[in-house]
DNA sequence: CTTGAATAATAAGCACGCTTATTATATGTA
DNA sequence: TACATATAATAAGCGTGCTTATTATTCAAG
């Protein structure tokens, strides 16, 4: 059945992106946190020290990513990077105090958001919709290392 | 408490955007369409000849941001720009013989990742996410306008 | 110790969204 | 007609993701 309206899934999907971030920024923008942000500072905040590429797993990005996001974070003032005595290569992350100063008041700006966002919806009907999210989200993590991956592997590895 | 997973939201909806997109430009990279073209094309392919403005609205992007999109999609040899006869101002947007010979193979492909994105939702489900995500889509947008004569909740069935 | 592979972070450059500003053309009004 | 305003498209430049390549450091073998 095509008429069940899955075949406009990645347009919906797409859009429901794009305007709940549009709206946060519009929020937060008084902060001058961006979105992607938001989303660093959460893990920063709650692993104090985690390094880069820990945060690039994490948050499913790439490191080069992290890289660029963490600079202007510094910049902001949002955190800061600090020296691994054990390991030279590493870059420990840390939330400042302006970030533990604003985190409650942007996780509830951003509560409100997803509140807006759901107006109308029903408690079952939330329940499903994460579900399901977090079943796509499976879905398409799991394939991303199962074919690709090995056959790039196959080149040099277990030679 | 409320620990319904709603707290979730933004970065549920952020990461099934990034890995529908990652997976289907994987699929139709041998093409070399991208997901914000192929949305474009289908609203091309529906109504060729539409104005750059009118395009911008259907997709609900800023005009700018069609402009750069066509601008790589005639380079691509997908899409072709024609003077409008009667406003000189408009550039009317046609799909070429290739889009229209791709069209059918990548709505298919399409179509697949949805379906692997979906794996193992069952029919009710979907139709509870589809109908949510609309429902957010209208939340979001209704206050975007900010104008003060909304009408809203004109949905008959309240419950 | 030395060499070579792996890892952490970054650089360069692209796609696609945005805001703000500019140019060309159309249109409404005095 | 002339002028002011509105509209279509584009330019410039930023943020956030990506791929590919580079540098510094660590670690595993010989």
């Amino acid at each position: 059945m095509v008429s069940d309206g899955t075949d406009r899934l990645g347009f919906l999907i797409h859009d429901v992106q794009r305007l709940m971030r549009k709206r946060f920024e519009a929020r937060a923008s008084g902060l001058g946190l961006s979105s992607a942000q938001w989303r660093l500072l959460v893990r920063v905040a709650k692993e104090a020290g985690v390094a880069q590429a820990r945060l690039a797993e994490l948050l499913e990005i790439e490191p080069i990513s992290v890289s660029r996001l963490v600079d202007r974070m510094e910049e902001g003032g949002w955190i800061e990077r600090r020296p691994d005595a054990t390991d030279r290569r590493v870059r420990m992350i840390f939330p400042t105090e302006k970030a533990n100063a604003a985190y409650a008041e942007v996780k509830s700006l951003a509560g409100e958001v997803y509140e807006e966002s759901l107006a109308g919806v029903s408690a079952e009907e939330r329940r499903v919709l994460i579900r399901v999210l977090d079943t796509i989200v499976q879905n398409l993590t799991d394939g991303e290392t199962s074919s690709m991956e090995k056959i790039k592997n196959t080149e040099g590895a277990a030679a």
